[in-house]
DNA sequence: TATGAATGAGCGTTCATTCAT
DNA sequence: TATGAATGAACGCTCATTCAT
């Protein structure tokens, strides 16, 4: 609901009553609860609105014969939508459903879903990784895990950094990692011309 | 109020209870208001107490003459630090800070405090990451602003992932990171010793 | 209606919601209301549906010439009806609608059809404990109106335990008032038979 | 709570509200919460409030030494405590507990407290009629388990027509029960003389 | 006539805040 | 000054009832 995400971006989920966002949507409190069983689950439907599409993207492994888009375009393309309007309220929607998460009391139940789902992107980075590996064009040495939970923690502070300086420039960023990658790649190559010599 | 903070921590600000926080105090609730107007403020002067130790260590810029610690045992001490007990709490207490921060209505008041902050700690990265390409320890060509910025996102984003998956390794992620800033250096070399021939 | 009667068994009044109504029914909330003007109007119609099968036929008082069913029988009979599973529905409306005369604010006006039931079959019971005494099978001193109320007070406070203990054995209960009845008979009988030597 | 249970009696647990007994007691609806988890449990004290001294004099069982009140002046006694008015929210509320337990989805959890409470009733009656067996004044061959099921319901129902016709002489039914077992009793003694001869 | 989405008043409960002591 | 019982507004949510279709 655009007048659910439009409240809570601003007020935040806490602070937001049901009350608001039904008036903001020119309908009566009562008449959200056909669509959403609480305040809880439509929050959650307005966290996955934003970026479900680029996540889904990286959880689809490359494969040799359907290599999809190339590790670099990609990554551009996902932090090139963190200067999409919406992102602010998915992001600040996701901060608050993790903090809900770190206070809970249900022994890690809520944040189980923020596991698989960091655990399903992080799986999708790393084959692609991989992939570009097996194709030469990364370095082999390289942990593609490690490299693969650090490029996602980069992804999620990035969004953070985005909610406090929307100025701050991911896009040259992600260039600097495009960069290392490339010459960490290049490296062996030269290296191997090297010693051809 | 020390009380107030551990309260804070472990239940989250909303969550917590005046009440609860007196009682850890062992004083009575309307004690509190002798000494802070409302919840609101007890909250945000918690917020404030948070320490920065690693990060002042990033403000100090190297000079020629007193080079510090050097960048990676640094970068590696910084992230060695995360698996601290007490790094859960001052988390928690920086990410609700962020949130009050953008859900706050002083015009962006409260936002400027993180700005400065992060500004700081990038561009005491930025001139530690300069001071290695001087020393022929990193790539010329990489852009030092725009690393640190990524670098500062990537700390950031694996605080938060420690919150919510304690068992990821920030260290081995540290590691690629460090593996790849040599790898763009020595490619360098290799590719000098390699047109000396 | 009997799709009122069967969910408002199963539910209670106060738990029964209208649109469960309806989908048990077929049919949709707002056509309720065509045939009913409210919720509570609905419940008293299904509640005065109550029929009383075993009820009437103590009402029937015997006579010399048509005895009908003798007191022993028609006492175990009664009490063996309280094991149909349809005694279980029965006995929630009936325990639901004393509630419900006992809240209204109509003066007693629905207190009167308990009271009126109650009577008619109180003076059924108590005309079938005077046949008893006539034909010398019911010791002459009891008073069968005490008598009478004190069995249909038992009745409908074996219904009430059924409802919440169905594994109480009504029938031995039963059994040991109409040994207590044979026993204050039979003693004239042993003290007149003693008196004649 | 005397205000809370004059709103019950009056209204019925549903349908009175907590503002409601809050404006009666004249006080806060806050401040009922200080005293009473909430609304289930207000009304679990006001029900247990009446007739408690009497069940508890039942559930303690006569030895030979110390016989306590006899079974005789106890049960009148118990009758004739259904006069006092604070007798009808006491019945009421107990209805509306017992309907609540039939219709609730928790597996007869609730149902088991009405249970034990009332076996050990039973069980204090049946103790007390084998002490009248004991002593002579009961018919040995009763079944004083039987008894005790018959009374309890007696009792029972009782409590209920009392809130339906207040004006019922419950008295004169437990005179009859008192007839009935002395004339069970001396039917033996009679017998026995009868036999003599 | 029947529908069923929408209404909106009202519920039990919480807890930051106050103030008589 | 400190207490802690009391306040009372506000919340999420329900559901009997309505009415445009």
């Amino acid at each position: 609901m655009v007048a659910a995400s439009e409240v809570f971006s601003k007020k935040g989920v806490e602070a937001a009553t049901m009350a608001e966002i039904a008036a903001t949507a020119g309908i009566s409190p009562g008449a959200i609860y056909r669509y959403f069983p609480g305040k809880e689950e439509l929050a959650r439907c307005c966290m996955e609105e934003g970026g479900e599409a680029v996540d889904s993207e990286w959880m689809t492994a490359p494969e040799p014969g359907r290599p999809g888009m190339p590790f670099n375009e990609l990554a551009r393309k996902t932090v090139a939508a963190l200067d999409e309007p919406m992102q602010r309220a998915a992001t600040t929607l996701y901060l608050e459903r993790v903090l809900q998460a770190v206070f809970a009391d249900d022994d890690g139940v809520t944040m189980e879903e923020f596991n698989e789902q960091r655990q399903h992107i992080c799986a999708g980075i790393a084959a692609r990784l991989r992939f570009e590996q097996a194709e030469g064009r990364l370095a082999a040495e390289l942990d593609c895990d490690a490299l693969a939970g650090m490029l996602y923690s980069f992804y999620i502070g990035a969004r953070m950094i985005k909610l406090v300086a929307p100025e701050s420039d991911v896009n040259a960023q992600v260039e600097q990692i495009i960069t290392l990658f490339a010459a960490a790649t290049t490296r062996k190559a030269v290296a191997a011309g090297a010693l051809a010599h």
